[in-house]
RNA sequence: GCGGGCGUCGCCAAGUGGUUAAGGCAGCGGCUUGUGGCGCCGCUAUUCGGGGGUUCGAAUCCCCUCGCUCGCCCCA
């Protein structure tokens, strides 16, 4: 028989890499509450035209990277490649947006068709955050400091925050012209990529990583001298109410996001720890996208973590510890003693405490070497000597070999008692 | 979609043309028919990702294929 495996880019999480996870999660958990945001959660499958929409038709994430099908009816399906179009579809379905702002958090697999690479996969995990119906460059602030404190709670060292205004759609419309005319002035110099895209998206050109295409945009317009003056201001705001919170970053031009729906204030956060995918947090305002998928016009911000970057990133910072865990560990042998061990594990439990039973019928040797290496706190031995008794000896795992005296026989109430 | 690296037991790995494919960890059994961290003994790959070829003979050479991985593109 030939072994199954999973499927290309597709990870299982073990468990030893879950109680990490959980910890991210419990943080995100946390900082959201105290933020006053709720949880929505929405289904992985939606209608394509979701996101050729919202996202952008010319973007890559649309053009190539989706995992669309036909359904039995004949629909048209793609597993969601990305957080912020599902939430607003639902916000608008359900007329959330009327009923006032709306600050909303998700988490959850995301699916893209790429090769894997060190921190991307194809079924990827994010934690996000929408906030929508709110215009105020304060909330611009909010929405990053809130990722910034959440990833700083992570532990994470080496971060940087990176800014740019991409200001409205007239400003974007009037650069595109400008950046369209400068550049095929220059086409030559151009590399292949970044040549085709002059014609789909040349916005994206503008943090292209080849070498002489970024050289040569040294010398291109900047997107900056395009920006209306309430734009700028918008900006400025946004930057002043960032040095007030003590929050570093650093303005980068060529930031514009591969998705369409961004306006005004974009951002990422950056490590240098991970390889090529140094992006584990990105996001930005929104404003024109909720008109554009059949709502009400609304503005709106948001951001996604990539939990598998972060969880990369904290795991270079973690020391493995093997402290005990409050753990018992229930060692039995004999046929009595067997189905007491059952009722006394049962009881435990019910108490709240954690408790796992061997099932092996193994030596108490043996036993009690798994009991050491469960790490367990303390081991109860039940034989049946103990059960004609009515007790058990509770043992504590701590105290080593060499006090082995450390045992006691104790009968079941005193032992419930002890262990509330 | 395009490049580079790699594929020997659950994990880490030696072996680079010659009768039986090292070793370590983990696992299992025993020394110890009822007591844990150490030690000792034993067991665990008819087979080297898969297929084809070269050869008297291949894990070792060639071709194809699949997979993993890093990078490009792009993004979280």
């Amino acid at each position: 028989m030939e072994k199954l495996q999973g499927l290309r880019g597709m990870v299982d999480l073990l468990p030893d890499q879950i109680t990490l996870w959980q910890k991210i999660e419990e943080t995100a958990r946390r900082h959201f509450k105290q933020a006053a945001i709720s949880e929505i959660r929405t289904p992985l499958l939606e209608a394509t035209e979701l996101f050729s929409r919202g996202v952008g038709e010319s973007t890559d994430v649309v053009s190539k990277e989706m995992y669309s099908f036909l359904d039995k009816g004949e629909r048209n399906c793609t597993l969601r490649p990305e957080g912020t179009a599902s939430v607003v579809r639902a916000a608008i379905q359900h007329g959330l947006i009327s009923q006032g702002p709306q600050r909303l958090w998700y988490s959850g697999p995301m699916f893209r068709y790429e090769r894997p690479q060190a921190g991307r996969q194809r079924q990827f995990h994010q934690i996000g955050v929408e906030f929508l119906g709110f215009v105020e460059p304060r909330s611009d602030i909010e929405a990053i400091q809130l990722a910034w404190d959440l990833l700083k709670d992570t532990q994470v060292k080496n971060l940087t925050l990176e800014l740019n205004s991409l200001g409205d759609s007239s400003d974007r419309k009037m650069y595109r012209q400008t950046l369209i005319k400068w550049l095929e002035g220059h086409s030559q110099q151009l590399d292949e990529d970044s040549q085709h895209r002059l014609k789909t998206n040349p916005l994206r050109i503008l943090d292209s990583k080849h070498p002489s295409t970024k050289a040569l945009l040294q010398e291109a317009p900047i997107l900056k001298n395009s920006l209306s003056r309430e734009s700028l201001e918008r900006f400025e705001k946004v930057q002043i109410g960032l040095d007030e919170l003590g929050i570093p970053y650093t303005v980068n031009p060529f930031l514009v996001r591969g998705l369409d729906y961004y306006s005004h204030t974009a951002f990422e956060i950056t490590t240098t720890e991970l390889g090529a995918q140094a992006t584990i947090c990105g996001g930005g305002r929104y404003d024109d996208l909720i008109k554009q998928l059949g709502g009400p016009s609304t503005p709106a911000i948001g951001w996604a973590i990539g939990m598998e970057r972060l969880a990369l990133l904290i795991a270079q910072f973690a020391e493995k510890k093997t402290h005990r865990e409050q753990k018992i560990y229930v060692v039995n042998r004999g046929e009595s003693a067997e189905s007491f061990a059952l009722m006394v594990t049962r009881n435990l439990r019910l108490k709240e405490n954690i408790v796992e039973i061997d099932l092996s019928g193994a030596s108490f040797s043996k036993q009690l070497k798994r009991a050491d290496r469960s790490g367990a706190r303390w081991a109860i031995i039940i034989g049946d000597s103990e059960v004609q008794q009515g007790k058990v000896i509770l043992k504590d795992l701590r105290s080593g070999l060499e006090k082995i005296a450390k045992e006691e026989r104790i009968n079941l109430d005193t032992l419930l008692k002890r262990f509330v």
